[in-house]
DNA sequence: GTTAGCACTCCAAGCTAACGAGTGCTAATT
DNA sequence: AATTAGCACTCGTTAGCTTGGAGTGCTAAC
């Protein structure tokens, strides 16, 4: 069966009606929604069709239409017309946004309770990634007779800190081998080449001192492997609770979002353009399966940095929400390349 | 009217038998559960005495007795017997908590971990409070042309840190003014003097580099107070899910929860030798007029310094985690002595 | 003071009937 | 050949009703 531009009208018209409304749609009421008339039974007919080529479903025999993951593809790829934002939203967006500036995770965490407030989404950020930042300064800070707080600054401008304690008394000794060994085997090396091994051969050719020293530098990787993954934000998870489609799904999709690993998987999908929407089963998490993700990047000085997503139901506006993810992704981009590069 | 043995007896068996099966407790139940025999009728009046004086109540007139706030409180303090904690399980906790050693959020987060699987409740924790630290270093690291790290690390251990962007290009001298500045202003003060007061005084008189170097020191006495509020983590929060009782509020109970203030509130109610037991309308927010909320302080040192709580259904088994928060608490206290101060 | 007995209350679960929205099919119409 | 009116049919929802059982409060006897 082949699809014609009525069928694609009346398509676009249950995908919209069921996105205001939340229920499924019937025939009598497509009949006020179209552009032009035909009869209920038309429309019937129509829709059977539209059933039996995958993009429809029907809850029970009497009752309407539903768009299934292959309607809202097709929708979304073909049929729909993204809403133009104004010039009056767009500015309050961007400002709301821009408060954050100054600190990346900041930022990040105000785009997302912006996203969030929005959407009425859950709303998911990533900060800058560090694929190829590299160390750019390490500090040493004794906080007592055993302990140090072992500090890490990446040239991505991501810090990360940890305290730390000897098995040995530290002394000024303690922090000259520190530095001298930073400046050695880490300044300036790139993360990702700070793994076991070459800790291992470090550790070696400490000699004497590998006992008094190795807790730190072993702080120190870890720090650099915390760095190396991109943090993840989380923002407006309560808002899950206003769908009720969602109700029976809630706990399981928070227990999915508590970790922090299928988080950025979600997040790392976005490809063509920047812009990634995954509708219910289309998720590779069956938690997900009756919600939509929707992913837009955001580039920092023109490379792919890290990303912005929603979680919501599958009923989502598209129309209206991806052009705001769109937006708003590029004013991330735009702040943090300011902030970070200048 | 007045309590008697019998009652006590009675109360006791009617709040246990609810907190283990969920169920209003009729007279009959409880005549197997008592250590002495009386018939269910003797039973019924004595417990239309107890609702009378407020320590139960019914659902409806057919069912059976259910505590009331004032019923757990009763329980709680004058009747309950604390589970001891047997050997083994005390060893295992002890294990799992001190795996986090060394770094005190770390340690406390897994601290959070293990009450909230232990407890099947929701857990809050604060970090080692920060009240009387000072500044114990301050570091200023150029990131790019006009933006700088700002890093602050306090003498409780706190390190916090903000990317700052200023309005005028990052030179040698900003650096070194910066360190000067410090070394006069910042270092060694406590963090409650770092108003905005102080920021004023300080910024009048920088003089003619008070445009170039002001941003900076604003964003250091931000991360000053950012310090002094000691941060709350939040463990286990979909644990809340599991408790049928609590349903219909755990949206409210968690859009609570993400606030940070409420959540410090909570725990910073620890008095009496250290533990707080909060049940049902005895809270002051009515999100949690069917939880109770659990806390105890650890004390680092010998000073009170952190606490620990759990949030669930007013129905816990107390007898059970009240035994746990303390020792809990007890171990992350000894473990932060060891680790901060030696 | 305690207990057996009994009438009473009230919730929960299951059943039925009425309803209404929406369908699929057929036969008539354009 | 496509469209439409008409109609019987399906199925979920809601309301009302019945039944059963758990538990109570009261009274009278012990």
């Amino acid at each position: 069966m082949d699809m014609t531009p009525r069928k694609e009208k009346i398509l676009a018209a249950v995908v919209e009606s069921f996105i205001r409304t939340g229920e499924p749609v019937g025939s009598k009421t497509l009949m006020g929604e179209l552009d032009f008339r035909v009869s209920s039974a038309t429309i019937r007919n129509e829709m059977a069709d539209l059933v039996e080529m995958g993009y429809l479903e029907q809850p029970h025999t009497s009752a309407g239409r539903v768009p299934s993951t292959l309607g809202y593809r097709y929708y979304i790829d073909k049929l729909m017309n993204k809403l133009e934002m104004n010039k009056d939203e767009s500015e309050s967006i961007e400002k709301s946004v821009a408060s954050g500036r100054g600190d990346p995770e900041q930022l990040l965490e105000k785009a997302g309770e912006v996203i969030a407030r929005l959407t009425n989404c859950a709303a998911i950020t990533t900060l800058p990634a560090g694929e190829q930042a590299c160390v750019r300064r390490a500090e040493f800070v004794p906080v007592s007779n055993r302990t140090a707080m072992v500090v890490l600054l990446t040239s991505a401008g991501t810090l990360k800190s940890k305290a730390c304690r000897g098995d040995m008394p530290i002394t000024q000794q303690t922090v000259e081998r520190f530095y001298a060994v930073c400046a050695a085997h880490f300044l300036g090396k790139p993360l990702e080449e700070i793994g076991t091994v070459m800790l291992q051969t470090l550790v070696a050719s400490l000699g004497e001192y590998a006992l008094e020293m190795s807790p730190y530098f072993v702080a120190l990787a870890d720090l650099a492997n915390e760095a190396l993954k991109s943090d993840v934000l989380l923002e407006g998870q309560s808002n899950l609770f206003n769908h009720r489609e969602l109700s029976g799904s809630v706990p399981d999709i928070m227990e999915l979002l508590r970790k922090g690993e299928p988080l950025s998987k979600l997040l790392s999908a976005g490809e063509k353009d920047g812009l990634n929407v995954k509708i219910g089963t289309e998720n590779e998490y069956k938690q997900l399966s009756n919600s939509s993700v929707i992913v837009s990047r955001y580039n920092v000085n023109g490379s792919r940095s890290g990303a912005l997503g929603i979680i919501g139901p599958t009923r989502l506006n598209y129309a209206k929400l991806i052009p705001y993810m769109q937006f708003i992704s590029g004013v991330v981009g735009k702040i943090l390349s300011e902030t970070l590069e200048d």
